[in-house]
DNA sequence: ACCTGAACACCGTTCAAGT
DNA sequence: ACCTGAACACCGTTCAAGT
């Protein structure tokens, strides 16, 4: 005769907040960040939120899109401000895209989206703006500093997404080692230019090889003119 | 009394041959080439191999694993000939790198699969071979050929696994849609540098766009000294 | 050594039905 | 309009048991 549950139920746990796309991505987020990306499922944030898997599609498309809602949430922590190298075009540009690159290698599993699925959000177009005026200071002209930023930024999220030998990363870098081993192991005499530069294929430390890859990029961006465009 | 079903079962089907790595990994391209490499799954795969999704465990590691074997009999069909340009390393270096973003083009998902584990077969150490020697002949200095042939095959796959808009492709092309809509509908007081180098933005050829990256990268490697070594 | 059945622990997405 | 339960059609991987 007791058991009314309705108010009851409602105060057991901390009010369930109405369900809407902010609070749903905020979440994701929130499961990324102790779980990993692979967590980060339709029934498992579905779990988290307290609702069916099926409620969610009144805001997210799909597994997809929710993913790439949870990169633009995370693209907000890079620095855009440039500070850090000097105060030319270049050293900004270069800590922007270290910025960029070091909080994707914090996940490189959403890199590897960022691959596929495009981002489209607010805080990639900031990204977008402030490297294109970035790069624009060179002087190069205009169509070279348009696909230059595609370039940079591709080279960055890849470098990420390679990048997984990665605590919360399930696919960790055995697929690395086996590549090592195999270049390794190769035979001087079917392989030799392989083993001629063996050491430095395989060496190098990331941020050797990170600053160097910005500056070859901006080094050909600004003096590579583009091609005549084929019919 | 007539059914003795031992020998006219083995006789229905064309013999069902005994599973071998071999077997697996080519049953595994063609469900590939008719289905997409998404239903290139272990359960898939023992489902066409007539067994239970067990028995691949004996030769495959795990379907990473297995989507890397897939990959490095594709690369078997790069042309390293070098053959379509001039007869320099440079145009033979670009009609190798080519032939390479050309095969991955038809399967965008294993390039992306491909920057997750990196491949180590075979055919993928002849690439590395083929284009490090080409490389070489730049006569630039030892680090920056090393170091370059990955930013070249890194620039190649990425390239490549962007390019998702594709008929076998599930995941298809309305994020770059969404993206070149953002892009598009930015407000210029905001984004200024986004609107003044729209147009160029989002054009382009592929095809304009890969053999400038070719030469961006080509330029930057052998014109950008390597830094010196942090510590 | 190789192969298997069966189980465990998950997925994404849709849809008719409810409020 | 928003939310839901239930279902459909899948997954990867392990393990004890068999040959």
């Amino acid at each position: 005769m007791s058991a009314r549950k309705e108010p009851v139920s409602r105060r057991e746990r901390p009010a369930k907040p109405a369900l809407s796309r902010r609070w749903i991505v905020d979440t994701a987020v929130q499961i990324m960040r102790t779980e990993g990306l692979e967590k980060v499922t339709m029934r498992r944030l579905a779990q988290e939120l307290d609702t069916g898997p099926a409620s969610l599609y009144v805001y997210v498309a799909n597994t997809a899109a929710l993913h790439a809602a949870v990169l633009d949430a995370l693209l907000g922590e890079v620095d855009l401000s440039g500070r850090g190298g000097g105060d030319g075009w270049r050293d900004q540009l270069s800590a922007v895209l270290t910025s960029y690159t070091l909080v994707l290698f914090e996940h490189p599993q959403l890199a590897r989206s960022a691959l596929v699925a495009r981002p489209s959000g607010e805080n990639y177009l900031r990204l977008v703006e402030r490297i294109l005026d970035l790069l624009a200071h060179s002087g190069a002209p205009r169509t070279q500093v348009a696909w230059g930023v595609d370039k940079l930024l591709l080279d960055a999220t890849a470098t990420a997404a390679e990048q997984s030998t990665h605590e919360h990363d399930p696919t960790s870098g055995e697929d690395w080692d086996a590549t090592v081993r195999a270049l390794r192991s190769v035979d001087e005499a079917t392989h030799p230019a392989i083993a001629a530069h063996m050491p430095d294929l395989i060496d190098g430390a990331v941020r050797d090889r990170m600053r160097w890859s910005f500056d070859v990029l901006v080094n050909g961006i600004t003096q590579t003119p583009v091609p005549d465009r084929a019919d």
